[in-house]
DNA sequence: ACGTTACACGTTACAAGATAACATTTCAGC
DNA sequence: GCTGAAATGTTATCTTGTAACGTGTAACGT
């Protein structure tokens, strides 16, 4: 279920929507309300939202509405580096700094379902570099780490 | 469809029964005949396989399997160390090495869907330090690289 | 103004992936 | 033989994702 709870500060929503905006003039698509929405919701979620979550958040009087809606929208988010799928939850996030690259990390904390997006340093480096030496050209990669975060580890 | 063609030479493949035999006996788990067919199956295939093509292929006179009865299977292989998910692609893998910890590395490739299991070296350790500067404990990790691999690039 | 094109979005139907819950079998150990 | 634990069978259902086609709409050239 899609509460009302926070990952970000208001402040901080406004500035990816706005970044989200720039980006799209700038690549001359257009980031249309349907689109927006689903953005706004994947940012104010607490952790990964699934998809007929999303699906039922977006939904109005006419009822909740059709999957492609909601797996057109994330495509184009995803596309535009605005949204990530996170793959072993069959579940999306937020891009947290606006739009990046598409080779990306997450650390998917078991406990309380929250994913951090994060900068791995020379790890990617090292793997692409590691697969070339096999023969093995990398587009793009995908890392998902799963574990205790801070927070949980703190509590515990 | 789950056809004829082989990973593996015949040699390899039971030597790589013959270690989850091995191991099964070690751990005071059992192999039985179904779960060392899947195993076998999965031996068998070229790439990743799909849960429901390797249903179809135990298929027998009584018709296709029951869902439940491969992913028990499965669930048994991996816990064992003896297959492995591949999340982006909802399809499973024998191990290549007879069984290896939670932790992998796959390097798939776009053009003929072969998944190669793979060492990244230090690049696992690098990340599991920097994720602990942030706190973060991983327990777990999944890696998955696109690309093309050394066989494709040579043929384009 | 008019048609054409391209794109976003709506709608229906279905395919693909996975699990819950309960029944039955099997077999080691008493 | 009886019993309990583990494996498997069976039914039903749930979740996740797409294909295919229809409709609105805004930009463009004529």
């Amino acid at each position: 279920m899609i509460g009302m709870t926070h990952a970000h500060t208001a402040m901080e929503r406004s500035r990816l929507v706005a970044e989200a905006e720039r980006l799209c003039a700038e690549r001359g698509e257009s980031l249309t309300p349907l689109r927006r929405r689903v953005l706004e919701l994947l940012i104010e979620q607490p952790g990964p939202a699934k998809a007929y979550d999303l699906l039922a958040a977006l939904g109005s009087e006419a009822g909740p509405a059709k999957p492609p809606t909601i797996y057109r929208a994330l495509e184009f988010l995803m596309r535009l580096g605005l949204a990530h799928r996170i793959e072993s939850l069959n579940a999306f996030v937020a891009c947290d700094v606006g739009a990046c690259a598409r080779s990306t990390i997450f650390l998917i904390c078991d406990n309380c379902g929250r994913a951090e997006e994060f900068d791995a340093g020379h790890a990617l480096v090292d793997l692409g570099e590691a697969a070339a030496k096999d023969g093995f050209e990398i587009r793009r990669t995908m890392i998902e780490a799963t574990g205790l975060c801070a927070d949980c580890r703190k509590a515990a």
